[in-house]
DNA sequence: CGTCAAAGTTCTGATTTGGAACTTAAGGCA
DNA sequence: TGCCTTAAGTTCCAAATCAGAACTTTGACG
């Protein structure tokens, strides 16, 4: 079964994971509501190859949770911001920040600040 | 960059998705959260090959998420059970429903009944 | 004995991913 | 002018993961 299949699923967790549920397209997520925006950014920031970037971008785009709009005409250039749908997500990545937090400690420093988003 | 390698993220997100960040492994959550335990259950339900619920249940095992235990010594069988910590992941998962439901409609009944969970 | 059930494991071919290089369209600078 | 840089992707190939089906094991049932 492709995943893509539970898009239609009776349960709303099975659609829902049907278009967000796979670690990079969270793991964008999450940066949007850290503030970044930008592809390169994403791709730093998650270590997601610019390939998976680049199609989890479109998803979401597609999905109405991001919304692509240019901020340079020339060049041209893009950037991705949370539509409200999008914003409405905060609860789950919260959940999970508090879940992590809570039950997998940092073993060891891997980068980045120690800040707490 | 390979997905479990954000087990020791700065990142709490990072670091519960590096556990959890995929649709199966999320979809037996569910489930175990409505209650059921048991390999087929899962299989059945999720829609996942056995291969992949073999793997996923092992993980979630060992992160003590799940607990295996034999409800039949004879033949030998096995169920899978939430633990404190599994039972924690609940608001990620109300949280992921909530938003499906309000943003993700049901186009045409797919399976199941429709109850709500 | 033959069949069934549960819980996996194994096999093979298809799909997805990872990693690096390449493209396009300017801007800066020497 | 020519060369370097930035941003946002795309393309390529090898490697990893997945899907689907069949097979295994352990015992119960009739």
């Amino acid at each position: 079964m492709k995943w893509t299949d539970l898009d239609d699923n009776w349960c709303p967790v099975a659609r829902t994971l049907s278009l967000v549920g796979d670690r990079w397209t969270l793991l964008i997520l999450r940066d949007c509501f850290l503030g970044l925006s930008r592809f390169d950014q994403f791709a730093d920031s998650t270590g997601a190859t610019r390939h998976i970037v680049s199609d989890r971008l479109k998803r979401l785009v597609e999905a109405g949770i991001l919304d692509k709009r240019a901020y340079s005409e020339r060049p041209k250039r893009y950037e991705y911001v949370l539509t409200e749908k999008g914003h409405e997500f905060a609860p789950a990545l919260v959940a999970f920040k508090d879940w992590g937090k809570k039950h997998l400690p940092v073993r060891r420093a891997s980068q980045g600040a120690s800040a707490d988003p």
